[in-house]
DNA sequence: CAGTTGACGGCCC
DNA sequence: GGGGCCGCCAACT
């Protein structure tokens, strides 16, 4: 397990979060986080898709459905995709101290 | 254990 | 804003 997985259930619905923030989160860089997500495809558990890149682009998807299903499950969670990139106002930036412990 | 690849990001041109 | 190059951490061979 990785914090990152956990990150990901961290994510508040209709918000995305940029593998450069999971990683500054996590202490790691942004290539260790797509590794980790492609290691799991596990969108019921542990959404994936709600990870995108820090240009807006939805970047990729290993999981069934690839990228189109990404978007699709982005959309259902309430965020507005325009020319499959997604607005920078759904870039949702994690607490500083939410690195494991509650906060507020 | 060592080498290469990859769901990316940042800087330079 | 777009394209190219380097760096990064983790996983795979």
């Amino acid at each position: 397990m990785h914090q990152a997985i956990l990150l990901l259930k961290k994510i508040p619905r209709g918000r995305v979060a940029t593998y450069k923030e999971l990683a500054r989160v996590c202490g790691t860089s942004p290539r260790a986080i797509g590794s980790i997500m492609g290691s799991n495809t596990d969108p019921i558990n542990y959404p994936c898709y709600k990870v995108v890149a820090a240009s807006g682009e939805l970047g990729g998807y290993s999981a069934p459905g690839g990228c189109k299903k990404k978007a699709q499950l982005l959309r259902a969670d309430g965020v507005e995709i325009r020319e499959d990139k997604v607005d920078q106002k759904y870039f949702y930036t994690f607490p500083v101290s939410a690195n494991n412990h509650k906060q507020t």
